[in-house]
DNA sequence: CAGTATTGCGAACATCGTTCGCTTTGTCAA
DNA sequence: TTGACAAAGCGAACGATGTTCGCAATACTG
């Protein structure tokens, strides 16, 4: 690698860096592309260099902070030991530590903050958010194998969608219940949807210390998907 | 009320007309001042004898959703007769199709497009996130008298600030038992969740049929809830 | 009817995202 | 080594934005 491709990667990743900065302390529709040459001492101009634009590069942190927080959930789960019962709850956990962390960029994320962007259902955003997905579902398969995961029955017929993907399942976990998807689908969003309704202060005037209510809920969870150690 | 506040009032409303207009078209961050004085064929000062600013007019906006959420779904839990079980499902889908009639409206509670802006603990959004919270609180409190639900028990020992809730909650419903709070926000945050991301697209390669996902979701939780007819 | 507060507007300012043309500077083949 | 070429950076400019200011017109109030 040449010395130019050398300092093109550098000054990319110091405009993305820059670019976070930003983001963690003021959201990111305050972004300016001004603002952020003048931190990295460069003319706004020379910024189009290296993005199309300033939706080119929301659009590549918004990707970036897919897979950070893939990555952050997988290394979670990996680290925790051989419970299924725990890995579980390490992974939300994770979900819910990256969150708060930086909530701008969860919001960056889970708040649409490009105008008119809409994730295109086999875009970028949407193959990493599954990938979030694979995740916990690599811990159910896991449990299932181990018969430490019993999920809640259907009680209704499946849906021809759901059986599409209970078939694709089956090849990566024989044996899988169709009942699993909806279920884990289920359990995602509701952890989901208590760290978003924390991270935009909903849920302070009754739960002062929302992480020890989230624990509990998570337990809740996995109570409910009938996992064991 | 004189010539001069009718045509203000008037005027006021045509204002925010034209700017839920804009944010249901293109969405909250793209709302502009000059284009909204442009629509409503004003000059773009003229505005300001009326809204503070842009940030004025869409925390204006933003209180005003919250409340017609909350309104839409008291309506839906009133319309439908005397079943608790049936009164938590109508509040839950209306809680839905509130957001998926406008989901720009949804983005602009739920996404906060304002930068910098966190909800204050005792500001004017908590408060009518509080009374949706209401609504579906009288629902749980008329089937608990009903004996027509019974919520999950809690397994651990109360927090400080679950007690508290549920010493204030007790004026309200005696007898109400200190588990029924968390289980009531678990099975919002539930739901919640699921809108949210069905909403920012990431549940439709999964299920094209959100909606009647969502409503066996719902059904479910109703069950873990234990309401009944 | 006189005086006052309200309403609206045009012009202006600072800032923003973005484009264009120019210069400088690495890179690579001859 | 040299010379052609592409990449990188910059200054200036354009259109658009949010917002402020001072002035004119208008409706209320004593």
């Amino acid at each position: 690698m040449g010395r130019r491709a050398e300092h093109r990667v550098a000054t990319t990743a110091e405009i993305k860096n820059a670019a976070l900065d930003q983001i963690a302390a003021q959201g990111a529709p305050a972004l300016s592309m001004r603002a952020l040459a003048r931190d990295i001492e460069m003319s706004p101009a020379g910024l189009y260099r290296y993005f199309d634009g300033r939706d080119a590069l929301l659009t590549e942190l918004l990707a970036d902070a897919y897979n950070d927080l893939a990555r952050t959930v997988e290394d979670a789960i990996a680290a925790v030991g051989p419970s299924p019962r725990q890995r579980l709850i390490a992974g939300a956990e994770a979900y819910r530590q990256w969150a708060i962390e930086d909530p701008n960029r969860f919001m960056l994320i889970f708040g649409t903050p490009i105008p008119g962007y809409h994730a295109p259902e086999d875009g970028p955003t949407v193959a990493a958010m599954r990938r979030v997905g694979m995740a916990f579902f690599g811990v159910a398969a896991y449990a299932f194998v181990l018969d430490a995961i019993t999920f809640p029955s259907l009680d209704r017929e499946p849906t021809p969608a759901e059986r599409e993907t209970a078939d694709e399942v089956a090849r990566l976990a024989p044996g899988f219940p169709v009942d699993a998807i909806p279920a884990l689908i289920g359990a995602w969003a509701r952890w989901h949807g208590l760290i978003s309704l924390e991270v935009l202060g909903q849920l302070a005037w009754l739960y002062p210390d929302a992480a020890a209510f989230f624990r509990s809920e998570v337990e809740r969870i996995a109570d409910e998907l009938g996992t064991t150690d």
